[in-house]
DNA sequence: TATAAATTAGACCGATTGGTTTATTTTTTT
DNA sequence: AAAAAAATAAACCAATCGGTCTAATTTATA
């Protein structure tokens, strides 16, 4: 049965709260107050305030490399083609949203990058486990002759999606996703074989 | 002869400190000590924090406009070689920093780009001003038949220095060039004509 | 030189920060 | 059923937050 709250929710609810609001900008109350638990048991369950980010960061990251492997896997496009719906579905939501938030390792890489250690590991070892993701449709794209061979795929995933964060960033800021989209037709143009 | 304290001399201070450490992460206190200056003083020059950082903005873009824009006439290259060293230069200077930084208005954008109208105003008004210098190098090298034609001048200077930020925000975390070094031989190779 | 205005200086303010503590309740283990 | 362990609950803490206030000093204006 469980006692009466559960970690993957207050995760759950910790992943909207820091991705809209950044991390130095929301206190523990508010984490408290939207997730509906008192400080004691979010003590209970993080060890600090860094350790919970660190811990919404792998959450986060974890579904979502899982979320994007499984949308490879089901497409039945090309390699090309899979990865432009996915960028375009990324930006869809994003949409949906108002532009709100945007990509928690993106927003949060960029605030804390270089001041905390503990959580640039973290949000560089989920970056980098979406890269292989991509990189593996790349190199697919690859083999198919679709997309150019002139450079290895990793070195072409980091160059789509550090190229789509700071597209993304942009796109926080002018609230419109107009070079969003065109940052898709020229990308893909220039990837193609 | 004029009063102790200067506004330009605070506003550059501010312009360190709020690049290496952002803005929610930064107090007032910390300015003042870093300024040298008591809060009377302050509050003097600046309504507020949010007025303070407005204005950090404002003199680091504009000043780095004038930069930019004197780099391009001084410099003898073509205009696509003037764009790639330009870039080269800015990652020289933030590996020079230890990779301590990055851009103020790309990381300001990131953290409050969604949540402060006054500064996200002020922050976009910056990155446009750039974008119009490099635009019209972009331009030169359209008519000089070194740049594609495919796209336009301004939509190729907004993919140059958005995937420039992004790469840029990347090179926070991973504290290394290397991305950033195949980054600019990509692009520079994508975008030739 | 007298007066007004601007600047400097830092003590002070209520609110909020991340975090601790203590007591109570609930679940698990024996 | 008893004892140990885990989780819940919120009062409490020192430190810091952005910002105000009053007084002293310096500069500009009359």
């Amino acid at each position: 049965m469980g006692y009466k709250h559960n970690k993957e929710e207050i995760l759950e609810t910790g992943y909207q709260v820091l991705r809209k609001n950044g991390y130095h900008n929301v206190g523990i109350n508010q984490i408290l107050k939207e997730a509906g638990i008192p400080k004691g048991s979010f003590y209970n369950f993080f060890e600090s305030k860094e350790d919970f980010a660190r811990q919404v960061v792998e959450f986060y990251g974890c579904n979502n490399s899982n979320w994007i492997e499984g949308l490879f896997k089901e497409s039945k496009e090309t390699p090309i083609n899979k990865l432009k719906s996915f960028y375009q579905l990324l930006v869809n939501y994003n949409e949906q949203d108002n532009y709100e938030g945007g990509c928690l390792v993106n927003s949060m890489s960029n605030e804390i990058g270089r001041n905390n250690d503990l959580l640039a590991k973290e949000l560089n070892q989920q970056f980098v486990s979406w890269l292989q993701v991509i990189a593996d449709v790349v190199a697919k794209g690859q083999e198919m002759g679709e997309i150019t061979k002139e450079y290895s795929a990793i070195e072409l995933a980091e160059y789509l999606h550090a190229g789509f964060f700071g597209t993304f960033s942009r796109m926080k800021v002018t609230r419109s996703r107009v070079y969003m989209d065109i940052w898709l037709e020229m990308t893909f143009d220039f990837i193609k074989a």
